[in-house]
DNA sequence: GCCAACGTTGGC
DNA sequence: GCCAACGTTGGC
């Protein structure tokens, strides 16, 4: 069964479209310094996991595109002690036009995703296949 | 183990 | 740039 997550990227550190240039569409994601999303990318994001890209700190914020894991869990290169755990994740496709955050608050079947909760800080939350389905609808 | 101070995230 | 929310740190 295929299971969804949500990234977050600032899309002047990382966009979709710097996934997009990489060789292969391909790149790690990295630099996560959180506990319970380091557990999420070193126990439970598997190789063909969808996720949603999603652009923060953006004007506006929202999800542009997809992407889906090619290599789950491993540690980040260069590390001692607190081990840091990243996956590689490949580009799938941009969406036409960004479901904003705005409309992601709107749309009554993703009041529960976590991004739209206030004061949610992980950089990475699962995405439940209810919520996959409205977004893919609403990205069509 | 409590909790105040501090740092970071991210919407606005 | 502001600031609310919340995770982390460190003194006790």
């Amino acid at each position: 069964m295929t299971r969804y997550w949500l990234f977050k990227s600032e899309p002047k550190v990382f966009s979709i479209d710097d996934l997009a240039r990489r060789p292969h569409k391909t790149a790690p994601w990295d630099g996560v310094r959180n506990y319970q999303v380091r557990n999420m990318l070193r126990d439970e994001i598997k190789v063909g996991d969808l996720v949603f890209f999603y652009h923060s700190n953006a004007n506006p914020p929202g999800i542009v595109g997809l992407m889906k894991v090619v290599k789950a869990g491993y540690p980040e290169p260069n590390q001692d002690r607190p081990v840091w755990f990243q996956v590689d994740v490949e580009w799938q496709k941009k969406f036409s036009s960004m479901i904003t955050l705005d409309e992601i608050k709107q749309n009554p079947l993703l009041q529960t995703m976590l991004v739209a909760k206030r004061g949610n800080r992980l950089s990475i939350t699962p995405v439940s296949s209810e919520e996959s389905k409205a977004i893919l609808k609403m990205s069509a």
